[in-house]
Parts: C-alpha cells; sequence; structure tokens
DNA sequence: TTTAAATCTCTAATTACTATAGATTCTAGG
DNA sequence: CCTAGAATCTATAGTAATTAGAGATTTAAA
C-alpha cells in the first residue's frame, strides 16, 4: 500500500510552499502526480521525497541547475559510469568547498561567542575570515580565479 | 597607503558581477565608496573583504536578511554582548545544521563515485538520503515539524 | 591623441518564487 | 442527503534579487 499525500501535506512535511509545490511541477523538477475524480493531486512517497530534497538542496543555496543535474542523475542509474562520476565528483568538490567555507565560519562564531564572556565584543573578525578563507578554497566556476592585479 | 581599486577589479576578485556591486551598493549592503574625478566608484580593501563575505554567504545560501544582520553585527562591534551572542548562537546553529546535510550529501556522492567502478551505476540514493537526512537533522524554522498524519 | 576598454546612469528583463482572485471540491456535522 | 468552511484548482499579477542592455562619458594604452 503506497502512502498518499494531498499538496498541503506535502507542503507541511516539507515547508515548501502550495503554490511553490505547483511551480516545481510546472518546471519540471517534480513529476506530475496522478490526480483525483475531483482533479486534486495525488502524491506518493516517491514525490515526497524528491520534494524535500530539493527543498534542501534550495536551502543548502544549490542553484536550480544544480538540482537539476542531481535529480537527472539518480533519474537514469543506468547512465554511463564515466559521465556520471564525473559529475557526481564535480559535485563533490562543490560540496567539499561549501563544508570547508562553513567550518570556517563555524569557528570565527565559536571565537565570537567565546569571546563575548567579557562585556563587549572584541573586534569581529567574520568578515576578513570568511572573505580570506573564501579566496583561499574557493574555486567555483562563478569565479574565475582572483586577477593577478 | 590604502590599497585601491576600480569596480572591474573588485568583480574580478570576488566573481560578483559589475551590476550587482553596483545593486549591493543601493540596497545599502555596501557602502558607498568614494568617486574619482571622472566619477567612478574608488574601492578600498574594506570595501573588498565586504563584498567577499556578501558573496560567499550568498553562494552558501544565506538569505539577505541573514548576511545583513551578520554585518551590521560587524558594523557595531560594541554592542552589548547578549544580543551578539544570541544572534551569533542562531547563526551557529544554522552553519552546523548546514554542515552536517553537507556531509550526508557528501557521503553519498562518495558512496556513488565509489559504487561506479563497475560499468553502471548502482542503486544512486541520493534522494532518500537526503530527505532523510534532513528531515532527521533539519530544524530551521522554514520548516513547522513534520505533521502528525 | 585617439580609440578601444571600462564606467556611468537608467530602465527593462530574468529567475525563482509568492500572493491573489474566483471557481470547484472535499469533509465533517446536522 | 445537505451544507458551510477548509482545501484545491487555474490563471494571472507581484516581489526580490539579480542581470542585461542602451547610450553617454571617462580612462588608459599605443
Amino acid at each position: 500500500m503506497t502512502e498518499e499525500f494531498t499538496i498541503g501535506q506535502l507542503a507541511r512535511e516539507t515547508g515548501c510552499k502550495i503554490p511553490t509545490i505547483r511551480y516545481y511541477e510546472k518546471i519540471g523538477l517534480l513529476l506530475e502526480p496522478r490526480r483525483s475524480l475531483g482533479n486534486t493531486r495525488v502524491y506518493d512517497s516517491a514525490h515526497l521525497a524528491r520534494l524535500a530534497f530539493i527543498c534542501h538542496c534550495r536551502e543548502l543555496g544549490f542553484p536550480q541547475a544544480a538540482i537539476r543535474e542531481l535529480l537527472d542523475l539518480t533519474d537514469h542509474p543506468d547512465t554511463s559510469c564515466e559521465a556520471v562520476t564525473e559529475i557526481a565528483r564535480a559535485h563533490l568538490d562543490e560540496v567539499n568547498r561549501r563544508i570547508a567555507r562553513l567550518t570556517a565560519l563555524k569557528s570565527e562564531f565559536e571565537h565570537m561567542i567565546a569571546a563575548c564572556s567579557g562585556g563587549r565584543v572584541a573586534q569581529c573578525r567574520i568578515i576578513e575570515t570568511l572573505a580570506d578563507h573564501s579566496r583561499t578554497h574557493c574555486l567555483t566556476k562563478t569565479h574565475e580565479g582572483p586577477v593577478s592585479r
């Protein structure tokens, strides 16, 4: 017995707004679900998992193109290995870069909080820390690499 | 001798598009730089660091409101400790959640890549993994918590 | 000095949602 | 069965955050 959900349940489960769910269907990120006799959308747990995935990728800041690529990957589990590993490896690199940057941010917040035991915040260095760390770690395509200067 | 930059240099250094830099100035995320005699913007390294920070926060998926709050924090290093720690702690929690989710994604990619030694990709489980992990880890305000059902 | 590259301002378009309006359908109580 | 309120439906408009384009001006290298 496959579990079934209304659009509202999907929205509550994932935190995604109802119009957004319909929007994802329209742009093809979500497969069209079957309809009830009265024409309401009826989803199953695969839809739910896929939507949760989309929502979390979005929260993690992945661009829609990347999300689409990831979904395509899982939609065609028998694509040739070379193609898949290449894409997967690229995303893995991106994920590692994000983790590195978030870790830098994390320790900076921890320093801030620790420094706060006195009455006032010491000189805050989040900006410099993140800006510097980023330039060291970041190899994203959106960064054409620091120019010589 | 403070280093100075044109808007184009800033763009190349940070990967941020030129119109976006001007847009950030317009909405107040970036301070208005001084102008040259010919009216072109002249930035210093503080601008550069701040812009790099904004860009990386954006890439990491932080909403603009959060970015603004972080910048405000650093703009007023003598805010009362309670206020700062509260905000910093909230962001730290968010950062930790992101790291947890990214780590889950990371290991799933690693599994995929490892499974790829044969000719075809094994059953791919990124969606389920991220969807499940997310629901376990995620406490974000955008998720009003899974409904009983 | 001149001419190609870079900036300037301003407006329009794009992307990714999000909200609204009016009609229809579902669902629990009488 | 019947009905009122909640939930859905479609379709269109609006918003937020960029991004692109047009035409004028400025800067910088040959």
